[in-house]
DNA sequence: AACGCGGGGGA
DNA sequence: TCCCCAGCGTT
């Protein structure tokens, strides 16, 4: 007799007995979302985890628990000290909605967690799957999670062929996660699932040889535990160009604060022109002035999912402009950028940290340490 | 150089 | 209900 939705022949509490037993022995119990467990503390871990490995997130997690350590604190924040502390890890948007929701957290349920799963999806950057993890993991709540780690293990110990995106292949992923889930213990089940995937049924090279639910796996008896689940179709990446500004003023380095959305959103970052020969006429339209000099340095590609972006950055040095300088809102000339506590997006940390360098090395000054003290 | 990750939002 | 978008680290 087999489940019609999920096509399961066993009980699910022999997988998950299984899945527990294992876990018990060769899980991950040190992470430091494991200690002290809070839905906040859950719910900031998902978020990173989402996007980042968990040897990256560790240093994130724990500096953002040092600043942000319960969800008063982290509604009361700015979002540029936010976004500071997500510097790095990608996805802005998601620091910027677990901003958002700390304080409809605050404002709407005193700054407790509601264990609705419904109410927490109504927060901004929760969906099914973490509503259910915070409730799961924190609360012991009888929640199915389906994040990359359960979709691989489902996907191949059912053999669910089709891209993971699709919304077939979805549905018959969440029926799984449903029935799969057992009663008791679900805290440690839902981790031991996650743990699974990410230690032993790896994308690259599953080692199924320590795998616990091997003897029943269908990708594994199919002989196709690496096709699956099957990729998302790919489509050709297009090139984009851009030159950035690096402009050097007596008061420091021009930063200026990207519009709230889209690429990068919030985050702070140099003046952009669509080409070098721009760079003139935007200092001269923006600073009241020619530049001294201006010299382009070695232009470089950051990629993105979707596209690619070829980036020509440009140092510009200014005079004292002598009144000509504009400090509006989301504009500001910085001299230590390490300490402004700004959000900056990868390719600024590298060219900041590039000149930085250079400068220390044209003015004699490298051998001083930097960090000392 | 390709790929994955969970959710938001517009068509 | 699609379909597109996002930013890094890993492989």
């Amino acid at each position: 007799m087999t489940d019609c939705l999920t096509g399961c022949a066993e009980s699910p509490g022999d997988f998950a007995a299984r899945l527990l037993a294992w876990y018990d022995r060769h899980g991950r119990h040190d992470l430091p979302w494991q200690k002290d467990v809070t839905p906040y503390r859950v719910w900031v871990s998902e978020i990173m985890l989402q996007q980042t490995q968990v040897g990256t997130v560790i240093p994130y997690f724990q500096r953002f628990m040092a600043r942000f350590p319960d969800v008063h604190a982290l509604a009361a924040a700015t979002q540029d000290e936010v976004l500071h502390h997500w510097s790095g890890l990608g996805y802005y948007a998601r620091g910027r909605n677990l901003h958002r929701a700390a304080q409809q957290l605050v404002d709407q349920y005193q700054g407790q967690f509601p264990r609705q799963r419904q109410a927490l999806e109504a927060l901004p950057g929760i969906g099914r799957s973490t509503a259910a993890a915070i409730l799961a993991l924190s609360g012991g709540q009888h929640e199915a999670i389906l994040d990359g780690n359960v979709k691989r293990v489902l996907a191949r110990h059912r053999a669910v062929q089709g891209w993971t995106g699709e919304a077939a292949v979805q549905k018959r992923l969440w029926a799984l996660a449903e029935y799969l889930t057992p009663a008791e213990r679900v805290a440690d089940y839902t981790q031991a699932i996650m743990d699974l995937g990410a230690t032993v049924c790896t994308r690259g090279r599953p080692r199924c040889d320590a795998c616990p639910v091997a003897d029943d796996c269908l990708a594994r008896a199919q002989g196709l535990q690496s096709s699956l689940p099957t990729p998302r179709p790919r489509r050709k990446q297009p090139l984009r160009q851009v030159c950035m500004l690096i402009i050097q003023g007596p008061q420091g380095i021009l930063l200026e604060q990207r519009p709230p959305t889209g690429l990068w959103g919030g985050l702070w970052g140099f003046p952009e022109v669509a080409s070098v020969a721009e760079a003139s006429g935007w200092c001269q339209a923006q600073l009241g002035g020619e530049p001294v000099r201006h010299e382009a340095m070695e232009p470089f590609v950051h990629t993105f999912t979707h596209f690619r972006l070829h980036i020509t950055p440009v140092r510009v040095w200014v005079q004292n402009p002598a009144g000509g300088v504009m400090e509006a809102v989301g504009r500001v000339w910085y001299k230590d950028t390490a300490q402004a506590g700004l959000g900056l997006a990868a390719p600024v940390t590298r060219l900041l940290n590039q000149i930085t360098q250079e400068d220390g090395e044209i003015n004699g000054s490298h051998g001083e340490m930097r960090n000392a003290g």
